[in-house]
Formats: C-alpha cells, sequence, structure tokens
DNA sequence: GTTGGCTGTCGAAGCGCTTCGACATGTATG
DNA sequence: CATACATGTCGAAGCGCTTCGACAGCCAAC
C-alpha cells in the first residue's frame, strides 16, 4: 500500500508539498505539481481514506436511508440510490447504504462516528422519529420525501398534490365526470408516508373545483386485491370512465380485468397512472402517467447535500413539478349512453 | 464529539483500558468493564470511524458493487442490496454502494485507499474486467454471479443450469412435448453475463435427454416485442403448449396475450417463470416458478465473505439448489387433438 | 538598497484510535 | 519461601494524512 511519504519521496518533495498538490489548498509551481503528479500515476497511489478522514475531519461520504421493507415501489427507490450514488461520485462522495433496519440509531451511528458527512433519508415518514436527531445534529442532511412539519429540514419531492390535481385535469378535460382512484395498500396510508395522502388531496380539491365524482380506494396489490376493488367501484358506481392508479402492482391487474370485462382502453374507459416512465411505456397498454421522476429526485438531493457541505445555501423545501405524458392508455370519455 | 480519552478519563482508567473493553482483544475485570460501558452509555460515546481505520488497518465495511442499469432483474437487485446490508450489519459492517459506472477503476480506488475491507460484486460477467484485478488483490471479494473461470474466486450464485432441468421436468412430467422459453433481451446474451445461457443450457440439455421439443427466442420485454415473440412462436410450432420465461417484463405481456388468444392458462398452455417469488404471486394468473433467491444469495455473499476476512475459508463456489413452487400457472397437457 | 508582500515549500503537530511491551498484582507450583 | 505464571492495567508509539506557521527566495516599490 503506497503512502504519501512516499510518493513524497519518489517526487523529491516533502509530505505537505504532495497534500496541496491532491488537495490545491495552496499554490503549487507547476514544475512541481507535474512531478507530483507523475509520481502518483507512477505508483499507483491512492489517499487511505481513514488516515483522511481522522486529519481532515470529512469522510467524504454520503450516508443513504432506504427503506426496509421491498414491497413496495421497488424501481423507484432503486433508481433513486443509483442517481445518488452516480451524482455523489460525481462530487467526489461514496454513498454508504443503511436499512431503514436500525431506525433512529442509524442517525446517531453515523453522525456520532464520522462515518459520513451527511445524509439522505428516504421513505419519510409524517411524523418520523428520525427528524428530532436530523434537527439536532449540524451534519447536513436532505429528506427525500416530506414530513409533516419541514421546518428546519431540507426535503426533495415530487409534488404530489400537483400530481393529483393534474391527473384529474387530464381526465376532466377528456370528458370524464366519473373518476375512480386506486391507491397504494391500505398499510402505506396507515404509516402516514404523506405521498400517497398529498395525491389523494390533489385529486380530490381539484375534482371538487372541477365539479368532478371521484372515488378512492386503497388496494393491496396483486390481480385478487385488484378483482375485488374494481368490482367494488363498478358496483357503487356503474358510469365510472376514468382511472387514476397509484399502485405499480395494481396496474397489470387492472388492465387485465378491464379488457376482461369487456372494458376497452381507451375507448371505454381512460387510465392515468402514476409510477416511473418505465413501468409506464412496458405496461400492455402503453399508460398515460405522471412520471416518479427517480433521477432527478436522487440528484437533486446530491445537489443540495454538496451545497451544504460547502457551506452554500439552507434549508429548502424543493417540490418537483409534475410532468403527464399523454400514451395510449387516456382518450375522450365515451358519449353517455 | 466524544472521544476514547474522555471516556477514559469520565471512567477513571486508561485509553487503552478503554479500548479493549471495547474490542474485548484483553481481559478486563468485570468492576472496570462496567464503569466503563456505564461512562461510555452516559457520554454518547461513539468510536470515531476515521481514527480506527486508520489504526486498525480495518474500515469495518464491505463495498458493493451493483450494476448501473436499471432496466434489468431490478427487484432482484435491490432486494440482494437490502439482504447484503443487513446481514452486514449483523456482522458489524457498513456497506459502501458503488455501480458500475466506475468499472474496475471503482475496485482499484476503494482497494488503494482500505476504503472498504472486501467487496461483493454484482452483475459479473463472464469474461469480466474486475477479476483480474479481484484474483491480484489480497482484499476478499465475492460474486453474485459466475464468470466464465473461476479459479481463485468466490463465487455465490443460483444453480441455473438446474434451474433450467428443472422447468422443463415440471412441464415433462405433465404431459408436455413442445416448450418454447421466452428468454431475456438479446443484450443480455450478448453481454454474456452467464445466467441466461447457463439455463438455457440446463434447459436444453434436459429437453434433449426426456425427448423434449425446445425452442429459444430472446427477447425485449413489453407489450409488444412480446407480442411478435408470440407470434412467431406459435407460428413456426403451433403445437406448443408449455413456456419457460426468463425475463419480468415479458410475464405479463405473455399472459395478456394468451388470454388474448383464448389460450387459458394452465388448460391450454402452462407456463413456469424464473423470477422473484413476489413477482410470481402478484402476476395476473399466480405462477408456477423458480424462485430467484436474492435474500439467500445476499446473506450467503456476506457469510463468505466474513468468513475469509476473519480468515477462515478460502476460495469456493456455492450454486444455491432451485426450488420450483407449483402454482396455478401449470397443468396437465391438453390431450393432443 | 532597504522594505514589503508574494509565492512556493517545508517541518512538525496532531487527528482518535489500536496495540505492543512493561509492570504491578494475585495465585498456583516446586 | 522463592519461582513461575496468569491476570489486569497502563504508557507510548505510530497508523497516514491535513494544516498551521515559518521561511527562503523573488519581484516591485519607494
Amino acid at each position: 500500500m503506497v503512502t504519501l511519504a512516499e510518493v513524497a519521496q519518489h517526487a523529491g518533495v516533502s509530505a505537505s508539498t504532495v497534500s496541496y498538490v491532491l488537495s490545491g489548498k495552496r499554490s503549487i509551481s507547476a514544475t512541481t505539481r507535474q512531478r507530483v503528479e507523475r509520481s502518483i500515476q507512477l505508483l499507483g497511489y491512492h489517499p487511505n481514506a481513514g488516515a483522511r478522514a481522522l486529519a481532515s475531519n470529512r469522510s467524504n461520504i454520503i450516508a443513504l436511508m432506504i427503506p426496509l421493507r421491498t414491497d413496495m415501489y421497488v424501481p423507484v427507490m432503486m433508481e433513486i440510490a443509483i442517481a445518488v450514488t452516480t451524482a455523489a461520485r460525481a462530487h467526489g462522495y461514496d454513498v454508504l447504504l443503511l436499512t431503514g433496519e436500525e431506525g433512529p440509531d442509524a442517525v446517531r451511528r453515523v453522525t456520532g462516528s464520522g462515518l459520513a458527512d451527511a445524509m439522505i433519508v428516504m421513505d419519510v415518514e409524517l411524523d418520523d422519529e428520525r427528524l428530532p436527531l436530523l434537527r439536532a445534529t449540524d451534519q447536513p442532511s436532505v429528506l427525500i420525501g416530506l414530513p409533516a412539519d419541514t421546518l428546519g429540514l431540507t426535503c426533495v419531492d415530487l409534488d404530489f398534490r400537483a400530481t393529483g390535481a393534474l391527473c384529474v385535469e387530464h381526465l376532466a378535460m377528456l370528458g370524464h365526470r366519473d373518476l375512480a382512484v386506486i391507491g397504494e395498500a391500505p398499510a402505506v396510508y396507515e404509516r402516514h408516508t404523506g405521498f400517497a395522502e398529498r395525491t389523494l388531496d390533489g385529486l380530490r380539491s381539484r375534482a371538487r373545483e372541477l365539479g368532478i365524482r371521484l372515488v378512492h380506494r386503497a388496494c393491496e396489490g396483486g390481480y385478487d386485491a385488484m378483482a375485488l376493488t374494481l368490482a367494488r367501484i363498478f358496483d357503487e358506481r356503474p358510469g365510472t370512465t376514468g382511472f387514476v392508479v397509484q399502485n405499480e402492482s395494481a396496474i397489470e391487474p387492472l388492465l387485465a380485468l378491464l379488457r376482461q370485462r369487456g372494458r376497452a382502453v381507451p375507448e371505454d374507459v381512460s387510465v392515468v397512472a402514476v409510477c416511473p416512465d418505465q413501468v409506464a411505456v412496458q405496461a400492455s397498454v402503453r399508460l398515460t402517467s405522471v412520471a416518479i421522476p427517480a433521477q432527478e429526485m436522487g440528484r437533486h438531493a446530491v445537489a443540495r447535500l454538496v451545497a451544504k457541505l460547502d457551506g452554500r445555501g439552507g434549508d429548502e423545501v424543493v417540490l418537483i413539478a409534475p410532468e403527464l405524458t399523454v400514451r395510449a392508455s387516456t382518450g375522450p370519455a365515451p358519449a353517455a349512453s
């Protein structure tokens, strides 16, 4: 394992000079710099992470807390994780992966040990027990998601309220007057993860404004649960012609069941999904959808975090504006018969 | 930030004593230990990760390289990542997330800088450029996946050859004589990721042994690609009654298309999938499937790695035996008409 | 030609921890 | 009773780096 001292010796300079070449914190003559850089190349030197962390009090690591459950919006999580990792690398940081398992202790451990310089927290609940800790520590953090009280916190999320509104608007514009919302599993609402409620809120208030009828049903994913939910909806509101789905594992079952009932999409009923674009285009009907911009959220979170680490910028709530892409699953409402 | 020295002072012992209480590397009297532990509690002490890494030459971090693409077997990757993280924590390790993006350089960086003590590499290609580096370094590593040459490497993977054989056996036993295999996207075969070929190999050789006809078609995911593939298959082999699918994003489209063609599952055709259990149970037909044991692979990989770090156990290839779960998508072949 | 201010380099201290050898004890052995 | 040997604790060195102050050399300014 090559050390700074060896590089210094090889280049015929002192250790501190090598250090300054690496960090750029003091001016170094061009010739010296080149000589040092050449030695670094030749010897294949990599600064020792531990030593660096100890001396500089910076680990150059960002902690990323992801949810433990693997039963929900997995692709989104994965995409965010990858986007975060890639973005972090671009800023010279590595990413430490933590699962929700440890709960608040993870926050204590990371901040206490200097393992990471900052953290990104996903799957934030409305009244998350990690929030007080994050507020108390002087380590920068960014939440992906929106808790009830954002005071003193930096958050990045899709504007789910606007998302809901956008879905209703699109369907209303096409002439649909009776909408049904297929939501996440009841557990998601019970955990108060926020985003589901906010979407619903947006859906409802816009529907009210536009004079649209709207029912909402939470729904476990899968074929059987969806079958029950759909039957109930058509029982109660036979005139339903527009669907908004916010539950990845309900999408295909819904489409299959509609087909089975002889309701053509988009001729008889229209479907708008809230899901990653990839899911929307791979579905059995190319879905009109509001994308969950995982990449963007990941990149944004890292950008904010790095800004904080550099002493720029403070707390802020960034709500990403939703974008609806029209594909093949929505069309004009059928003439009332 | 509380330091070891402060704990020592608080407990009225020397720093080294505290260190030995923490590591257990020398015997400490019960009374001293308790006093120290109490001080640790009281002061909320967490050892500084950098200092520890520097002094002990151990970071207690395991690097996990995941593929950059988010277009393939995402849930499996995610599940493995979470299983690895959880298992690692149970052994006192944290996990550093790396994407394939950096390529072999990531290996150099991590081993060179002492950022991690060991690494787990996913998405291994048959002739992966990272392999020489992994063989050369004295840092332990475990591959999830199976390259062409496993000499000097430790690998964990599902036994995909046996998986293929198992699928054929199951369908043969039910009387199916004409099988079609819906494979991964052509790109997967071109990248020589191994697992797809190995499955195919198992399928073919078992089919040959049992006198079963079998066609294989690589297939991009999605509805349109699947429609084309299926049309071709039925054109060429109208008598096909058994399907093996190894492509998550082809599953739902396949089921929908079969339904559309009036072929009932499992009455007219049987379908076996190679996919995570969760996907199998959430499909529109509960699928008979061979599970991809993501959790087990992740746990196994960590266990091997920790064993190596502790100086136990050497190189080894662990192939996990496949298990086929019969669900609602397979049944007796229809009487030849 | 002295002063002042840059620029580029160096030496040394110190970050918080682990670990080695040393050294008191206390306990079994001849 | 002396010798040997665990047992429990301490002091000090050192891991590889960053960073501060010092300082040599140089140029410009009066």
